[in-house]
DNA sequence: TGACAAAAAACTGTTGACAAAACTCTAAAA
DNA sequence: TTTTAGAGTTTTGTCAACAGTTTTTTGTCA
């Protein structure tokens, strides 16, 4: 099904997991079989089983001993829950961006904006997304804070479901970032 | 040489070995042999690997694929880094579980306030850092979000490490919390 | 019909072996 | 002396098989 080359099979599949799991092919709650997902990838089990530990990592999914992998719920209150931690930690990340900054951050956030207004004005959404994206990992490298930069990062996924799930306030937490300029 | 039941490996050895670095007995920057390792706790290597990527979410250990598995470095900087988000998390719970503590919410506070009182008049410092999670944990389930609840928890053991290497700032951000009660 | 127990099936946990990549050491050439 | 090429070693990646647990099904009794 999935493509496999001589790279590493369990981030391959994590990715190709990831991207189901964000375009809501798969469904919450769901549950994943290590061997019936093997067969499906042509693959053993074993790059299955580091694939799902990425995805917990992620919070994509959920891992119980012995009794397999589901797929997490993405419910209202989880979204209120996630947001509430971005909104916390983007402001953050606008403080120590803004204090840190440099002459070249200027510049790189200057095209990352154009680039947004240029999707916008296209109509291009999955690119606007991407782009808003773009421009918040901008701001967390400038804020010069790897670790803050990297739970972002993994919380990256989670954000990209709540956005699918719910299209209308997905501006507002971001949006802090704009202090920032 | 360490123990073995009929519960899961990979839980154990993660358990372990997170002993083990934040205790200081493992060096950072130090290579982890899973085939070692693997011997001298007398398993195999697959529950060695599962137990690795568990370290890796709790920022014990860096994974590079096909050059193995690292103790994180623990820097002054990446201290201050640390400190800095744990600050801006720890204000959001205080804000939240203020809004949303109950009674039992109070009186199980109240209890934990007195414990570290206790370890600290004892002069009982392992406890007393413990107290001092503990007390931490109640705030953070007070606080109704879960997902923040479940962040700080994959901080916990990076917040260990650095109160080992800098024992003398660690009550400043904790503190937060305070405004609490 | 419904509850319960035993048997069967399905699934995860763990292991040992093999393949492939990364690293180390040696030796020859510039 | 330093650099480079290659053989040999070490280490991680992947697989297939087996063991133990959990879930489902089946069958019996009230």
């Amino acid at each position: 099904m999935a493509f496999k080359a001589s790279h590493n099979l369990d981030e391959q599949i994590a990715e190709y997991l990831s991207a189901q799991i964000i375009q809501g092919k798969l469904e919450p709650g769901e549950r994943i079989l290590e061997a019936r997902l093997a067969e499906e990838l042509g693959v053993s089990r074993g790059p299955i089983r580091e694939a799902l530990r990425i995805l917990e990592r992620k919070r994509l999914v959920k891992l119980i001993p012995r009794r397999g992998a589901r797929i997490t719920e993405v419910s209202a209150a989880y979204i209120e829950w996630l947001y509430d931690i971005l909104n916390e930690l983007y402001s953050l990340v606008a403080r120590r961006a803004a204090e840190n900054r440099t002459q070249k951050d200027l510049a790189q956030i200057r095209r990352s904006v154009k680039r947004i207004e240029d999707c916008a004005v296209r109509g291009d959404v999955p690119g606007y997304y991407d782009a808003i994206f773009e421009y918040a990992s901008i701001g967390q490298q400038a804020a010069r804070n790897p670790l803050l930069d990297q739970m972002l990062k993994d919380l990256e996924p989670s954000t990209r479901r709540a956005q699918f799930a719910s299209l209308s306030l997905r501006t507002e937490d971001l949006k802090q970032n704009v202090a920032f300029f």
